[in-house]
DNA sequence: CGGCTGATGATCT
DNA sequence: GATCATCAGCCGG
């Protein structure tokens, strides 16, 4: 925020989130990613969603455990961080317990606080671009690998709220952007937003 | 806005 | 050596 206190945030607890990964990924749309900062705040409210599950050939534990998608496998809550296509890099909220890499991808948010810190590391200005997408959310929320592995569920440097601001309605989708179980309807958005990524044809506009 | 393409480098086979 | 859970830029409508 420019001026005065920001938006008032509460940390969701582990026991709050659903156990059922999908059902975690629909719970997360209009929940808080909060980034502190030295600089300050930065925090968006998720507007999109992607669920990847347990034998789910789109998903990155599919094969296993590796050392990039170690964090997968957390007890959910936990952050998975990586690097895709090289240059960007995606967060995720892990899913399941202890063993099994299940997991959610945040692919947008609606900025809130520390706006223009994200315009600074996005290196533009109009807000509806600044963390629409996962890459891009990654790059203005500066979520980078040494947050891989951490507890989104306690005080640190990055961590999930919920405010008193009601959610719209939640749409459902196919995934954006994979070619294996491209047809599940696994992804989330809610339904109006300007700051939702992906063609018009899967429901982001309204 | 939709469609297409090249960039780019970590990860795993 | 192949495979990407993407993006910016460019083009046409």
């Amino acid at each position: 925020m420019s001026s005065g206190l920001g938006v008032r945030i509460t940390r969701l607890t582990r026991a709050e989130l659903p156990a059922d990964t999908t059902e975690l990924a629909r719970f997360l749309i209009g929940k808080i990613v909060v980034r502190d900062v030295p600089d300050g705040r930065i925090s968006g409210r998720i507007v999109e969603t992607e669920a990847y599950l347990h034998g789910d050939a789109a998903a990155h534990s599919f094969r296993g455990e590796t050392p990039r998608n170690r964090s997968l496998f957390l007890e959910r809550g936990h952050a998975y961080v990586y690097v895709s296509y090289g240059i960007h890099r995606m967060l995720n909220v892990a899913g399941s317990v202890h063993g099994i890499g299940t997991g959610v991808l945040i692919r947008a948010v609606e900025p809130l606080d520390g706006i223009v810190l994200m315009q600074a590391r996005r290196g533009m200005t109009r807000i509806t671009d600044l963390a629409r997408g996962p890459g891009k959310l990654a790059q203005a929320m500066d979520i980078t690998l040494g947050l891989d592995g951490i507890d989104l569920t306690v005080e640190g440097p990055l961590w999930l709220g919920r405010t008193d601001r009601t959610t719209g309605e939640v749409g459902v989708s196919v995934r954006i952007g994979i070619t294996k179980e491209a047809d599940r309807p696994l992804r989330f958005f809610e339904r109006g937003s300007q700051y939702v990524s992906g063609p018009k044809r899967l429901g982001s506009a309204a």
